[in-house]
DNA sequence: GCTGAATATGTGTTAAAGTATATCTACGTA
DNA sequence: TACGTAGATATACTTTAACACATATTCAGC
């Protein structure tokens, strides 16, 4: 299981979503979203970022030198509000306005 | 053009690196490696990785409340030796050890 | 056992990625 | 100026794998 596999499925349950749930918010199906925690398919980039989106999760490219650095204050600000369900009400609707979707123009 | 595009371009041209330079190092191929730069296709993740690695990057799924920190991490430490050709002997060699390739395990 | 929710898998379609070639750009040289 | 010529980037065409759709399997609770 690659990395990112693992972080999705983490970060799905984290917020306490089903695969069809999140099926639902990204677009993507529910068997794709299988096949991709599951690392039987490599994800393309637009889905990753929007599977990343609705997760609360952001997709940066950072600069070797700066990742140990970035990844020190990831990890002292871990579990914070990220247990599953500490929410209540329906999500705050996903942004749709930065884009690495280069299909978009053409579609 | 798409963030990702723009900073994989920036980060090859920053590095004094040609398509078809970068296509030796990567395996892909100075055609897609072109197609990406544009836009013209959607990268998967680990093409977007090896290419990451390759010019000193590193692709993070990070939390989005700490996304304006990181930026403004990478931000403050810009241009410090990331000028184009700054260097002189041959490059240190890219490291294969972590990965992200869901179709690895299935070569 | 049954029923339903959740996750996995078989199959067809479409787009990413490879191969080969073309185009563009800048520099010499006559 | 025109004419190579070499390096760099783009594009036509083919092959392969991501993704959608439909269905199967697994796993709870009753």
């Amino acid at each position: 299981m690659t990395r990112t596999a693992v972080a999705l499925k983490a970060a799905r349950l984290a917020k306490g979503l089903s695969q069809r749930e999140l099926s639902a918010r990204t677009g993507l199906t529910q068997a794709h979203i299988s096949r991709i925690e599951n690392a039987a398919v490599d994800v393309r980039l637009p889905n990753l970022i929007e599977l990343a989106r609705v997760l609360d999760l952001e997709m940066m490219l950072v600069p070797r030198r700066l990742a140990p650095a970035v990844r020190d204050i990831i990890r002292s600000h871990r579990s914070v509000d990220d247990r599953p369900a500490a929410r209540s009400g329906p999500r705050p609707a996903y942004r749709l306005d930065d884009d690495d979707d280069a299909a978009s123009s053409r579609r």
